[in-house]
DNA sequence: TGATATATAGGAAATTGTTCCGCATCTGGG
DNA sequence: CCCAGATGCGGAACAATTTCCTATATATCA
């Protein structure tokens, strides 16, 4: 899907703010609502607007604790990747999953409510699926935490 | 703030989806709109709901690369730090930053057009601020992406 | 230029958000 | 054990917003 300059205006509107009214949106970005609104439904249809969601407190809510989880293994049989694939996801803790290039295979990003609930989680996932090599960093300080790409 | 049982309801359809009315909500938390108004209300002013964001699909927006930045550094004074924090918080590219315990200072997750933008970005931050030793670890593959914590 | 397609602004109808009010439930003090 | 005050609930009224329609303007291409 096409992109233009009056999308990409939108799009940064609604990463800002995703819950203030159309005709604050088309305001922002000279124009008046309807193109807005077609606008939208447009890139929601084209997948390029997702999900809507909420960005809370971590803390307030008792999750305090992020780890980096960076995993090196030997296995690379597709069997053993759709079952490790699966299990990330599957996992709630497991707030992002990347696929890397080079000498580390995978990272993840876990959130739980403390050391001993991370320790759960890392013995719950290499009983499930074996890893050669793990190594978990600590999160001391959430420096900046944003969604909003960079457009 | 106190959170109960139907709090956490509202958050898990909030994370869910923030874009339903107030009554789908109630209905699947099993209550009417006023009490759910109220206390996604109190729950904004006290912070533990923060922002109201849309996900957008990186991809078809032309953010083909994601890079995690393990960075060390020797410097540890206050100023040194308040500077690097700075400039990390002003570089949109920058999605996440966390302070680590251990051997690694930082790590970072920079979201980029492509890998020639990744590299303005890395040679922009070491001429503002001296690092000791990166590592850029590239993603090849997005396994899993949520901002939704596990309630 | 003229025909066609596309995007726009404004407004009406339907939906949703917000507030108010009476009622039920819970809590602590006598 | 009972009462007064506080708190939370559901329903209804009102305000605001979304959604859709129509007419007009703008851009496109032969």
């Amino acid at each position: 899907m096409k992109i233009d300059a009056t999308d990409r205006k939108i799009l940064i509107e609604l990463q800002r703010d995703a819950a203030q009214s159309l005709d604050d949106i088309a305001k922002a970005v000279g124009s008046s609502k309807t193109p807005v609104w077609n606008r939208i439904r447009k890139m929601k249809e084209a997948g390029v607007i997702g999900a809507q969601t909420v960005l809370l407190d971590a803390e307030a809510l008792g999750f305090e604790a992020t780890f980096f989880v960076l995993i090196r293994t030997s296995e690379h049989e597709a069997e053993w990747q759709n079952r490790f694939l699966k299990a990330l996801r599957e996992r709630p803790e497991v707030q992002e999953a990347h696929r890397l290039a080079g000498d580390i295979d995978y990272i993840l990003k876990v959130r739980v409510r403390n050391a001993r609930a991370y320790d759960a989680f890392y013995q719950a996932l290499i009983s499930e699926v074996k890893v050669h090599n793990v190594t978990a960093l600590l999160s001391m300080e959430e420096i900046k935490a944003t969604v909003a790409l960079p457009l």
